[in-house]
DNA sequence: CGGTTGATTGATCGAGATCAACGTGCGTGG
DNA sequence: CCACGCACGTTGATCTCGATCAATCAACCG
């Protein structure tokens, strides 16, 4: 699971704008002319099948950069999950940027690397295990997770059902490696059995940040 | 399914290398002071898990780039699936061409972004019909496909059994969809049936490529 | 309060994994 | 040139984890 995450400090933000919960940000096919930044809140940016499925394929926390692509249109959508803050950047001034938009590329690579091995090879509790781990780290180390996202969105991302992701966090809960104040409310009580029960695939913690 | 390959243009080769079948280019923790181009050949890259298990994050073929990571290390180990042809890299006058690091960072995220999706969401037979329509489309659209690949290593891509690979392959040549020569030989009989059991996460065709 | 949305729990089903033979080339040495 | 051996691939039988179908429960809000 990716845990380093590029925080780009590029200068000549165009605007800031505000995103109620459940409000689309781009869809498929819009333009790349804008690249987003959270300064608060949290985006999901997934694909939508014909079916109505859906695949998430990152979360984006504060602080940290989406929506760079390189052909002229979005291959994904991105929606908020929460009200959310952003500043926007235009594409054309930003390309000036390249060394900071080149590690933001590689990172984007490397969080989908790691997240492709994830879902290929690990089980419904170890991919739920290592989200937690994973936000934990990305909300720089803190035992008490409020989760902006719900259970839909966390299968959606895993690649497994609301009911697998639900029966997951409550034989964490029951072995009693994390405990719950509220639904999106995580206390991970036994930070290391949380990441034993990772398999391989675990980032050790690594709190590293670029930018 | 990735079907975009970039395929840039970087002067001062420092050397060319060539690699047996099974031999290994780079190993998880190996600095990342080199990156490859295959000339000929093709390679894999992938993780390998304790308990034997792998996963395939990507092929590379003959003008396809790889080995270009973000931090000190690899993350994965890349092997020669045959004998395979590379010029190498120094990264050091590699990071002069930004921009078409960029590009090949940025296809590399797409292309694991892509993988992604087909792991997460989609059955058997799509991952394999999608997998051969996308070899297809980087081997410049030939209907006539020799795999450089085992079905072991093609199970390790799509995060299937070599059994299930097997049984999606027989029941695509019952279906005449395709017809084989030999198990590494497969003819395309007929593409547009193979492209309608891709499912959703097809990629129309798109001989465009970058560099 | 009841209504609504999101989460949990339970019962059953099924795609793909696993376990186990069986085929098929293909290279090597007699 | 053929027999043997081995690696790779296919096919079959069974099992299992997670999906699906179906209630039930818990928060939140009018």
């Amino acid at each position: 699971m990716p845990a380093k995450i590029v925080r780009a400090q590029i200068p000549r933000v165009h605007s800031i704008v505000t995103c109620q919960r459940g409000e689309q940000i781009y869809a498929e096919g819009d333009a790349t002319d804008k690249c987003f930044q959270v300064s608060a809140g949290a985006v999901r940016v997934s694909r939508v099948f014909a079916n109505g499925g859906r695949q998430v394929v990152s979360f984006h926390l504060a602080g940290e950069m989406f929506g760079f692509e390189a052909g002229p249109q979005h291959r994904f959508f991105a929606e908020a999950i929460a009200e959310t803050r952003m500043a926007v950047f235009e594409r054309g001034p930003v390309q000036q940027h390249l060394p900071e938009l080149l590690a933001l590329a590689v990172d984007g690579m490397e969080r989908a690397q790691e997240h492709l091995v994830v879902i290929g090879r690990q089980s419904a509790i170890e991919r739920v295990a290592l989200f937690l781990t994973d936000l934990s780290n990305r909300l720089g180390g803190t035992r008490q997770l409020t989760l902006a996202m719900s259970r839909q969105d966390i299968a959606d991302y895993l690649a497994l059902t609301i009911e697998t992701v639900s029966r997951a966090i409550t034989e964490l809960r029951e072995r009693s490696v994390i405990a719950l104040r509220h639904a999106r409310i995580v206390y991970i009580m036994n930070p290391d059995a949380l990441r034993s029960l990772c398999g391989d695939a675990a980032s050790p913690s690594e709190p590293a940040r670029t930018g």
